[in-house]
DNA sequence: CTGTTAGCGCGTTCAG
DNA sequence: CTGAACGCGCTAACAG
């Protein structure tokens, strides 16, 4: 381990000058500069992360806490993408992040919980996928321990933020678009879980879009689970003109569940995921950028982390049409 | 943020003697070490792990290097089970651990990524998921640069250890135990990626079985997909008296084309995915504890790290008898 | 422009 | 059994 003294020696000058090279600070003479920097290749120095943070006692590092999926206790592509857009943007701005999955909170009380992250010297969390349920969760924003941002729940005060995208619009926007396709008087909307903040938005979209188009909804809850809208596709969809889902992984299953019917009902779905295009499927969705999601939560926690204030922010969305048609059995 | 020093003021003794009592050292009486918990509950005081790496200089961090699912770009739940257990073995053992995605290290060179490993004070990698075709993880594992563990694949020398079960004798054991209850002279083998080590293996062991048992087997590779898997079991099964898969979600394909094709055989998968509980079936599976192989890495990491040299390490596998019967449409 | 000095928060001798 | 003193690798004033 060569450290920054070596290179300092080795360069003949004084360690400070070293590491105001290696941070491109100002006032070190060009020629100095390429002596370090020679010296610098020539012991392959490697500044260390953590003992600059230790110094520069920086605000501290940002914790990414991530819920899992109930079921099969994996990471979904949304959440995947959600935490490479905050480690990619973490790395931008130069903070320390790591990476935290509740499953290994479970057998921590709060309490717990809060030590250890201090412990890790963490000031900052960003929070992916906060339920209601979640009150160990609840329980940490609200110690005020942290910094937080929280993404796609409405949690926002002095420092808290809140980042998404607007779930309520989006969900009204993409299905008064395949309205303008596809005409129909009533719709079966299966919907995701009670307990998600996103379902309360969007199902706000879909109420104010029947009202607005004076047409008739029925709502089923099929948890995100590709099984249960297909289930409910089956009992649902054949007096129904339309199947809106909450999530593309429904859409999938609320298709199969049509072609088994062999009836034609125009689908739509919503994140807009991989998966479609895998199954071989095509359909409306709204194309959330959720690598950008997570990338704004970082820069909104480093904000929170340079003392300001918490926010809500609402990021863009985009709309994108496509129709299923060589579906894959 | 309340440091050591606050907690011997408070309670009226030298750093040290803080130290001590919060590290369990012994040398320190009854009742300075009462003296001292009280300050530190009083207080509040979190020992910063991050300044006591730096202190004690210990080896470093180790990192956890998790390959995603090339599609999705999700975390399957055996890769999740490996970093679980990981974790929670780093911190039983007093390691710090960080969890990096491959996806993240795409658009670096060899280079760079070792570097920033450096940086961030690493000197252990525990490498998940890895094949043939990824030149990067190869070049940083021959660099030397760090102590490595590689799961499920063959490098073990001074510094790098291998960890993983047997997969050649689990796939013959499992085939075998299924051919107890349903005899049959040949066999539908449908294999995960050509480029896994794990499957050459698994097919080793299939070689194996088949030659003792006399049995003829036709080997496709469904690249661990469920689609792929169902379309070659569409194709071949009618004439074969079983299917085999390599991975669980290839054997839910298997099962599905089976179904439509309304034909019965024996299915046998591997992994013994939570999944499969969730879909309905049940089959012959190898119950990997896979948390506990992400928890052996670590430790075997550890161990690296203080100087032993590298291994191969096979552990126990256990087989499960399971059969598909109230399977859902 | 360059070098000196004092910490960051903690672990670790080694005298007392 | 206790505590002063030093150092980990680096940053940040402050002198020179």
């Amino acid at each position: 381990m060569t450290s920054i003294r070596d290179v300092a020696k080795h360069a003949g000058v004084a360690i400070s000058t070293v590491s105001k090279v290696v941070n491109n600070y100002p006032g070190v003479s060009q020629e100095t500069k390429e002596k370090v920097n020679k010296a610098i290749e020539e012991l392959d120095f490697v500044p260390n992360a953590v003992a600059a943070a230790l110094s520069s006692k920086q605000a501290g590092r940002i914790a990414l806490i991530v819920s899992l999926n109930k079921v099969t206790k994996a990471i979904d592509e949304i959440n995947m993408q959600y935490i490479s857009g905050a480690i990619n943007q973490a790395q931008q701005l130069g903070l320390d992040v790591i990476t935290l999955f509740t499953s290994m909170l479970e057998d921590k009380s709060t309490d717990e919980i809060i030590r250890y992250l201090k412990a890790q010297n963490i000031a900052g969390l960003v929070i992916f996928g906060i339920s209601k349920t979640k009150k160990k969760l609840h329980g940490i924003i609200n110690s005020g321990a942290f910094k937080t941002v929280v993404v796609d729940a409405p949690f926002y005060n002095a420092h808290t933020s809140s980042v998404w995208i607007d779930n309520k619009q989006a969900q009204y926007d993409i299905v008064e678009k395949t309205l303008k396709y596809d005409k129909c008087d009533s719709i079966l909307y299966i919907a995701g879980e009670k307990q998600s903040y996103v379902m309360d938005e969007r199902l706000a979209g879909m109420e104010e879009l029947v009202k607005e188009h004076n047409i008739s909804m029925l709502v089923k809850y099929g948890d995100f689970s590709e099984l249960k809208a297909r289930e409910i596709t089956m009992k649902h969809a054949q007096k129904r003109g339309m199947v809106v889902c909450a999530s593309d992984l429904m859409a999938i299953g609320a298709m199969k569940a049509l072609i088994d019917m062999d009836i034609f009902r125009p689908v739509c779905g919503f994140d807009g995921i991989t998966l479609m295009g895998y199954v071989g499927m095509q359909m409306n969705t709204v194309k959330q950028n959720f690598a950008r999601i997570g990338s704004e939560a970082v820069t909104e926690c480093g904000r929170l982390l340079s003392g300001e204030t918490g926010r809500n922010i609402k990021l863009d969305y985009e709309l994108v049409r496509m129709r299923y048609e060589d579906i894959i059995r």
